[in-house]
DNA sequence: TCGCAGGACAA
DNA sequence: TTGTCC
DNA sequence: GCGA
């Protein structure tokens, strides 16, 4: 039993029932909480040096494990069940163990209730969620006396952008539901084939991933028959984006595909700089867009036809999923992208450079298949325990054994062999 | 002690 | 390069 | 905060 004096866990069967959550439900809304607090700049919004400050975003990240093993509890998990995954799962370690006891044993969580006491840190879990608002900034804001989107809206220096985002902030709250996303892809897409008959229009994001309801709405641009060493899919943005304005769809941009970049100081060296290529032809398209008379937030992306499979899988998501995914490519020799897929070799200090050329993917399928992962519904890729190791049928990361990089994947002579379709 | 995905756009 | 976004 |  713990201090309240209520023994085998009903403290937290308390807390989760007030709450209207499973037990399990409520610990990972705890867990949660932490995750997002860090992503604020949890630590380094305090002047006062504390332990473990400056850690925000690898403790954003570690939290964001703990919920995924949390997720895989039953709904009322005994003692036994949590404290297995201190031992049973990859990321939870002693300190967590610790916490899951403090839920245990009195149903709250003192870090918790410390940020959640804390108007500063509140302001900054609140202010964070705005477009162009990240972990600097807030914490700065924050520092200046800013508490609320009200506060913010007063403020005359923001970008024009966050500006934007602000007009429309309660439409982008609200929830998008399915249909809707289905019928902006279909309408970019006519818009998309009028423009060039080799496009088509795909919904990723948690569309794609069977989400009833979404919070923005992802489509790809795909240019059928452009393949490597073809540069005609950078034009697309420039020239569809405005159609899509005429077209009533769009209502603002975030970004401006084809604006040319405003130097200080404009020099004829800085014309020829990559930046400027970049500017002028843009893969990446973010916006606010209108339906059945509700702004809503969209992105665009196009690629040419042979990036599409490794482009699908990133823009499917979870953000999440592409992370942990992306470890393991990691862990197998590889580095992996929304670009391709291609063998990789650690050179410096936290510096990973590519070894060899970029793979032909035929599909998602094939991507998993070359990293010996186990193929992932679309809905099934939520976070890193949906990571699975084909070669154990256990989740990638777990045991020494399934981290360690395979000789027959990590050696590109033999491995081209296998794949003699590498791409240049 | 070190790394924690990788890349595009704005400024 | 830094900040932010996905 | 955790694991290599
Ligand atoms: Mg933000
Ligand atoms: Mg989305």
């Amino acid at each position: 039993g713990g201090g309240t004096g209520l023994g085998g866990g009903a403290a937290l069967e308390d807390a989760a029932a007030n709450q209207g959550l499973t037990v399990r439900a409520y610990i990972v809304d705890q867990f949660r909480k932490l995750s997002n607090a860090y992503r604020a700049g949890a630590d380094k919004g305090t002047g006062a040096r504390m332990h473990g400050s400056g850690r925000s975003d690898a403790r954003e990240y570690h939290y964001k494990q703990v919920c995924a093993a949390l997720e895989h509890l039953s709904d009322s998990p005994d003692w036994a069940e949590l404290e297995a995954i201190g031992t049973q799962r990859h990321g939870v370690g002693g300190k967590t163990i610790a916490k899951l006891r403090e839920l245990w044993d009195t149903g709250r969580l003192g870090r918790v209730d410390e940020f959640s006491n804390n108007p500063e840190q509140v302001a900054r879990e609140l202010l964070i969620k705005v477009h162009g608002i990240g972990q600097s900034r807030v914490v700065e804001l924050v520092r200046q006396g800013v508490r609320t989107i009200s506060d913010l809206r007063q403020r005359t220096d923001l970008s024009p952008q966050t500006s934007i985002w602000l007009k429309y902030h309660d439409q982008l709250e609200q929830p998008i539901p399915r249909d809707h996303i289905g019928e902006v892809r279909d309408r970019i897409g006519a818009v998309a084939s009028r423009i060039d008959p080799r496009l088509k229009a795909i919904a990723c994001g948690s569309y794609r991933r069977g989400k009833m309801e979404s919070r923005d709405m992802d489509v790809m641009l795909i240019l059928r028959g452009a393949g490597p060493g073809s540069t005609e899919h950078l034009e697309v943005m420039a020239r569809i984006v405005p159609e899509l304005h005429a077209d009533g769809l769009l209502t603002d941009d975030l970004t401006t595909p084809g604006k040319f970049p405003q130097f200080g100081k404009k020099t004829a060296a800085r014309v020829t700089t990559p930046s400027v290529v970049q500017a002028e032809n843009s893969i990446a398209y973010m916006g606010i867009c209108i339906v059945g008379g509700v702004h809503r937030r969209l992105d665009l992306r196009c690629y040419p036809e042979h990036q599409e499979a490794p482009a699908l899988l990133h823009f499917t998501g979870s953000g999440d999923f592409n992370r942990f995914m992306s470890r393991a490519a990691n862990a197998r020799g590889f580095t992996l992208s929304e670009l391709g897929l291609q063998p990789s070799v650690i050179k410096g200090p936290a510096e990973r450079v590519p070894s060899g050329p970029h793979l032909e993917l035929h599909s998602e399928a094939h991507i998993f298949e070359i990293l010996r992962l186990e193929y992932k519904d679309p809905s099934e890729r939520r976070d890193k325990i949906d990571v699975i190791d084909s070669t154990t049928g256990r989740p990638f990361f777990q045991t020494r054994e399934s981290r360690t990089a395979l000789p027959a994947l990590t050696d590109t002579s033999r491995l081209q062999a296998h794949h003699p379709a590498a791409i240049t």
